[in-house]
DNA sequence: CCTTGACCCTGTAGTTGCTACAGGGTGCAT
DNA sequence: ATGCACCCTGTAGCAACTACAGGGTCAAGG
């Protein structure tokens, strides 16, 4: 089993230049090549772009994967770490959203205020621009 | 009244490379110089930077506080526009909202179910890579 | 008068995580 | 032999800054 570099891209829903991009990078290693210098991929790779997209849409970044695939390759280690890693992804994605949150509330009060005049007279404007403008 | 760049960033809390990034693509205007080349900025340009970092603090990105900016100089207009774009934003930071509840969500489930055991059988570990490892 | 230090100048490269070329080579079908 | 889909390398671009390197300016103190 030999897979050309699309369709390890058809197989773990990532694009060509991404995936060279991971090699570049190092998070994927440099696969054998064929004979016309194609990249030749087996399931190991495979494996491993799939723990990487998953990770990736878990929303890690991309130094918080290369950790986890590093642990996950020292099978006989604790699992506290893999737990912290996730703990503080986590905690980042709770500030994120507390984050967005309060910008929601904000915007919607400021489209609130709008009562459709004219721009001199506009309070989103206004809000945006407090001590000057005139 | 002439500040300079730092005087102007400490004014609008913005750092000086900031201020001359938002110079270089247009956002802000070239202002005047000293006889020593130094930039001496005016009112104007303080009003103008406040408003830049208003907006962007409400997450407004910079092609859409360059729109606010040429609409708030505009000032006869109607500011259906303006609402929209702020409308457009609002509708953007809710589907961010929604995506990192989501994703808050399934986190969660992953800490959740890690019992404290080694790598070989951590649940989050596992969960990323369902069908390699093994 | 000279030095020290804080500030200013330009220009360029780095950050994150890709994406999009340009300019070529390979492999298979017709 | 010719077309087409795919592959190769290398580089530049996106957002929105940030961080230098390598210099110039200015006010204060000795």
């Amino acid at each position: 089993m030999a897979l050309t570099i699309g369709e390890l891209g058809k197989a773990t829903d990532t694009k060509v230049e991404t995936i060279r991009y991971y090699e570049r990078i190092g998070l994927l290693p440099k696969p054998p090549r064929t004979g016309g210098n194609y990249r030749a991929y087996g399931a190991a790779e495979l494996g491993r772009l799939s723990f990487i997209r998953r990770a990736r849409d878990l929303g890690f970044p991309l130094d918080q994967v290369r950790a986890l695939l590093s642990l996950s390759d020292d099978r006989g280690r604790d699992c506290a770490t893999v737990d912290a890693l996730a703990r503080d992804h986590l905690s980042e994605v709770e500030r994120k959203i507390a984050d967005l949150t309060a910008l929601r509330r904000e915007l919607s009060a400021l489209i609130e205020s709008c009562c459709g005049g004219t721009v001199a007279d506009c309070r989103i404007i206004e809000a945006l621009a407090p001590h000057t403008n005139g």
